[in-house]
DNA sequence: ACAGTTAGCCC
DNA sequence: GTACGGGCTAACTGTC
């Protein structure tokens, strides 16, 4: 046994994902009295970690403690009931600062330790040199297991001691700063555990007949684009050298079969060939993890709003309606025909409307279909014959700066509400799956924050009608539903710090014309009937200039740069209704576990908590977890949540009609 | 192999 | 005088 009460523990493993074979094979310990050890992985330095982890005065800290006593559960640890304590850096480094963009161990390590990062590097530098010959001899690339032992030993001790430092740093700034927050993400790593392990459960079956009908739709889709287009000539651009000197040359090539894929070359020319000559170009995006300044921009568009505007006005029409209803393929295939026929159009308007469905329907069939299909692990046959599988999807806590769960590997949180995909996901025998998730949530942390009495009143009615009558001085009764819409993109443009030019330019895009004038009317009546938003607005930027960060209520603190002091509102509203998701998580997980119930959390979509409860527990479980997530009396407006219920597939959520629940939770 | 760009889905 | 937030994934494209 090691005689340090802290221990900083390392894994390094042949790969990041423990659901598809991958595992440790070595660890780096670290103690706060000076030992250091080094481990591989063998039963007996797991009997001989186990034992330590059944000491309760022992602390044992990670960085990212969710990855590493994955590893060890899969080794036989289990990581809920281990009596030692445990700590992790990455969390502690995240709470601190979470606008930071990265906290990985290297990173921190040489940025607040100054520690010279060769030992952890090599390791890279030796698979880089060596992937060519490696592969060569053993027909695969090479993993850390597969480096010299001496070089692994050296990285994995690093690790280790450069954790312990870590801890020593930034344990009594988190003690200081926000202590509750970080015990919430700290369990939050159990959770997460927990709810990778469980999974969710894919008919494979079903996922495997929608990917042949869009297969299948997909084809019919090319012949008709190929009638249409092909054969046409592309343009490949390749730089060429000559006497020093560089240039362009421009490679012509007759294609017979349209890519819809290809925006920059195969896109340009078919529209070319048909006659549709070229008019909207893309705008530059914002730099990703809040950095400041714009990238890309200035080529050929051809995403949905600039395909409508390619096309005239009825068949506009129907593309707008197909995704905004969810239309099937077959629909959209006969409305486009029809709406073309009626209208005598010509027949290169047909070209945008099938290149879109062709896009919708390969993304379906790569980004969904293909990993329910792929990574499901355990797959079984049922006794009716159908294949099913468990998915592990990743869980991250704390990736997203403002505190927001993301999930990945695959994503579960952007799955489409009216298409297929959700089908595929199946509820285990004698449970159902109770999504619970917090009404208005983010809206309601904005009134919560403005401590404006009219939104706190509508907010629990119809916030956006409210809003539209203040806006337009009407009557509620008199307010057209396009009225409502705009008052409603002016109210999530407010939020995410937009101005009365952008939200003007959102609403068209999404179909619903708006001038800049118009905008500023919005933007001028809302700041008129709601001057608390100007005021919040104010303080947050008060307090950023004072202080260079902002703090919401769980102690959560945005490092911002000035220059980005528009997103202060926004970071403050998606941070504190995250923490408060995670403030639930945790309670319902931990009272699952005292009250040694079977029901499982499963997933979480940002305001949204899923557990599939066993059927027997119902009655127990459900107004529990309402209890839980609607014990927060601190906020100028009632937090509320609302149920929906799933008893076979993910696509149909319904409203629960039991008697039971009418009468507990109403 | 890698980075940049576009696109499209979610809250 | 200013500005829509936060994510994930796939495919294409040109450069190293």
């Amino acid at each position: 046994m090691l005689k340090g009460k802290i221990i900083a523990l390392d894994l390094e493993t042949n790969g990041l994902d423990p659901y598809h074979g991958d595992r440790a094979f070595c660890m780096g310990l670290k103690t706060n009295v000076g030992e250091k050890i080094y481990k591989r992985v063998t039963r007996e330095s797991i009997t001989w970690l186990k034992r330590m982890f059944n000491d309760a005065s022992k602390t044992f800290v990670f960085h990212n403690a969710k990855f590493d006593l994955t590893m060890l559960m899969m080794e036989g640890i289990d990581p809920f009931s281990m009596k030692a304590h445990f700590d992790c850096t990455l969390t502690m480094s995240k709470v601190l600062r979470s606008t930071a963009q990265n906290h990985d161990l290297r990173t921190l390590t040489v940025k607040l330790l100054k520690r010279d990062p060769k030992d952890k590097d090599d390791i890279q530098t030796w698979i880089k040199q060596s992937t060519r010959a490696f592969n060569k001899e053993h027909g695969r690339k090479p993993g850390f297991n597969d480096a010299p032992e001496e070089m692994v030993k050296r990285r994995v001790l690093w690790d280790a001691e450069s954790t312990l430092m870590l801890y020593q740093l930034l344990k009594p700034h988190v003690e200081d700063v926000c202590p509750h927050l970080y015990e919430t993400e700290r369990m939050l790593h159990l959770v997460c555990i927990d709810m990778e392990r469980t999974g969710i459960l894919i008919d494979i079956t079903k996922a495997k007949q929608l990917r042949d009908k869009a297969t299948k739709e997909l084809e019919r889709l090319q012949v008709d684009l190929d009638a249409l287009v092909c054969p046409m000539t592309i343009i490949k651009k390749k730089k060429r050298k000559r006497k020093g000197e560089t240039y362009i040359e421009e490679i012509p090539e007759e294609i017979i079969s349209l890519n819809p894929g290809s925006s920059a070359i195969h896109l340009p020319a078919a529209f070319t060939k048909m006659g549709i000559p070229l008019k909207y170009r893309t705008e530059s995006k914002k730099k990703s993890k809040g950095q400041p300044g714009r990238t890309g921009g200035g080529n050929w568009s051809f995403d949905e709003y600039a395909m409508v505007r390619y096309v005239s006005k009825p068949l506009a029409g129907v593309i707008r309606e197909s995704s905004e209803e969810g239309w099937s393929v077959d629909k959209y295939y006969r409305e486009v025909y029809r709406v073309l026929k009626k209208h005598k159009l010509h027949k290169r308007e047909l070209l945008p409307p099938l290149i879109l469905k062709h896009r919708e329907l390969s993304k379906m069939i790569s980004t969904y279909y293909s990993h329910l299909i792929d990574d499901c692990v355990d797959v079984k046959i049922t006794p009716t014959g159908r294949e099913i599988g468990v998915l592990h999807c990743k869980f991250n806590p704390s990736e997203a700066m403002t505190g927001r769960f993301s999930v990945s590997k695959p994503s579960l949180q952007n799955w489409p509400r009216l298409l297929g995909p959700r089908q595929c996901v199946i509820v285990r025998k004698g449970r159902r799956n109770w999504h619970s998730d917090y009404q208005q949530v983010e809206m309601k942390m904005f009134v919560h924050f403005a401590r404006d009495k009219v939104m706190a009143k509508a907010i629990s009615e119809d916030i956006h009608l409210t809003v539209a009558a203040k806006i337009y001085e009407l009557p509620k009764k008199k307010v057209s539903s396009e009225q409502r819409k705009r008052a409603k993109g002016t109210n999530f443009g407010i939020i995410y710090g937009a101005g009365a030019k952008k939200i003007a330019e959102t609403l068209t895009r999404k179909g619903l014309p708006t001038s800049e004038f118009e905008g500023k009317t919005l933007v001028a009546g809302y700041h008129r009937q709601f001057p608390s938003v100007r005021r919040t607005t104010q303080g947050l930027a008060t307090e950023l200039r004072r202080d260079g960060y902002i703090v919401n209520p769980f102690g959560r603190r945005y490092h911002i740069p000035s220059s980005l002091g528009y997103k202060s509102l926004n970071y403050m509203c998606q941070g504190t209704s995250a923490d408060l998701m995670k403030a639930a998580m945790v309670k319902i997980w931990l009272w699952l576990r005292k009250h040694k119930l079977r029901s499982k959390m499963i997933m979480t979509i940002h305001d949204e908590i899923v557990l599939e409860v066993v059927r027997a527990e119902e009655k127990l479980v459900v107004p529990k977890m309402k209890e839980l997530m609607e014990d927060l009396r601190s906020f100028f407006v009632p937090i509320t949540v609302d149920f929906k219920v799933v008893s076979k597939r993910w696509s149909q959520k319904t409203n629960p009609e039991m008697e039971w629940f009418k009468k507990k939770v109403g």
